[in-house]
DNA sequence: TCCACTGTTTACATTCGACGAATTGGCATG
DNA sequence: CATGCCAATTCGTCGAATGTAAACAGTGGA
């Protein structure tokens, strides 16, 4: 009899042993058996806990502060963390970059639907949850931009930073780890747009609309604002895509 | 005058050998001098351009493949990856639950506000975007619902991922890692609303109507048909909290 | 000529041992 | 009781050695 009818397991690419190491610690993580600020025993009582190498225990620990849920220092020892806004963005950045290529790749309309939904509704809340520090920094940023009408690079960015900061006005880091994550796309789309000619007063007095109707706390107004925004804008990049 | 108003910088402290080598390398790809699928240098030979050991670059590598973008494997190397959806949803998922604790607590309303934005949108595109292959996914999740009906903890799950099969339609992985950042919130409430009474036939129906305005390419249809849903499972909601 | 097998080489996986550097906490001193 | 110093703890980095998996190239047979 040859092995003609052995039953082949799944053959799991063997996880390396760190790998296991990180999926263990990860699980008592999330399921909240270490909780945020709680000490890890250190490198070498792992090490032994596991049965395996410090090395091992290092690279899983690393793995896990890549991930944004530790925080490992000198002398001190390994820290369950909270992930933050920073990291959870910057993943998401990562991933929005790399579906930007191939065959399967996020098209153009695929990032502005997000934008579309995204904003009109950070809008909309933002309208009524904003408190004052927010709407400081968002007539901060306003002014900013004023001046800067003649910089396109240093416009973008300001323009970028204020629908960002409508985000923040919101108070749901959900919204702003959205936003970030098609930052770049944003940005480069601003960088064009705002070349055309007369876009820089035009896009002014729409973010000066916007802002009216956020500290009007006027939430349908905000909405309809951005909605006409986002609909000028989109007409000025059609024209240049052509 | 004492120390009151000064700037204290946020002291970063000393970045370690193998984060700067990290930040080296995600530079590279992230600079596009580095493309996906390509192959990077032996650990030996990094470590000798680097000038480190090569536990060094181990660990930084480790790192990389932590967020996605290295796919390192035994015998043949370290290849440039795109970041992919499971990771991303991944890293947003530890970031939703990290931030459903302490006093800047992400509250269930804020997740709510996401959903309603997300879904009702998602309902409207996935309308006009969806594939033949993606309605039968959904006939077919719509049906095993049915079934499960007495089930309650097999029905949510099919609830939820009824709903993410819908982001999926779409086309737009964006969205499907939104959905899944706050997959684990809906999976809770979903546990709970249809324990209560009547719920599960409701919520039936609703999906059902959902999927016929979908099959039918009706964008406008889809989108009030899942508006409807939502507003009566928050309504469901809102009664249990009390 | 083409294909399957096999041995070699390359590259990662893991271990051990050692030393340096940063942090912490306790202890001695004034 | 406050201050400053020392010692223990813990991570950071290195180097060498051995095991394992994948790729490669050469070989023999059909």
């Amino acid at each position: 009899m040859t092995s003609e009818d052995v039953q082949f397991p799944t053959l799991e690419r063997s996880p390396t042993l760190s790998d296991r190491v990180t999926d263990s610690v990860l699980q008592m993580i999330t399921s909240n058996a270490l909780k945020p600020g709680e000490r890890l025993p250190s490198e070498r009582d792992l090490g032994i806990k596991f049965g395996v190498s410090r090395t091992v225990v290092r690279e899983a620990l690393r793995s896990l502060a890549a991930k944004g849920v530790l925080d490992v220092r000198t002398g001190s020892g390994a820290i369950v963390a909270r992930v933050g806004v920073e990291t959870a963005s910057q993943t998401l950045r990562l991933f929005v970059q790399g579906s930007r290529a191939g065959s399967d790749a996020l098209h153009y309309d695929q990032i502005n639907d997000v934008r579309e939904m995204l904003e009109t509704r950070v809008a909309r809340i933002a309208a009524r949850a904003a408190q004052p520090a927010d709407l400081d920094r968002l007539r901060e940023l306003h002014e900013q931009m004023k001046k800067a009408k003649n910089d396109v690079e240093l416009a973008s960015s300001l323009d970028v930073a204020f629908h960002r900061e409508i985000a923040v006005a919101t108070g749901n880091p959900l919204f702003v780890v959205i936003i970030d994550s098609i930052e770049p796309a944003l940005l480069e789309i601003r960088r064009k747009t705002l070349g055309s000619a007369g876009r820089p007063t035009k896009a002014l007095r729409a973010h000066a609309q916007i802002l009216e109707r956020i500290v009007a706390a006027d939430a349908e107004g905000a909405e309809s604002a951005m909605n006409e925004h986002l609909a000028d804008s989109r007409a000025v990049w059609a024209r240049l895509e052509s």
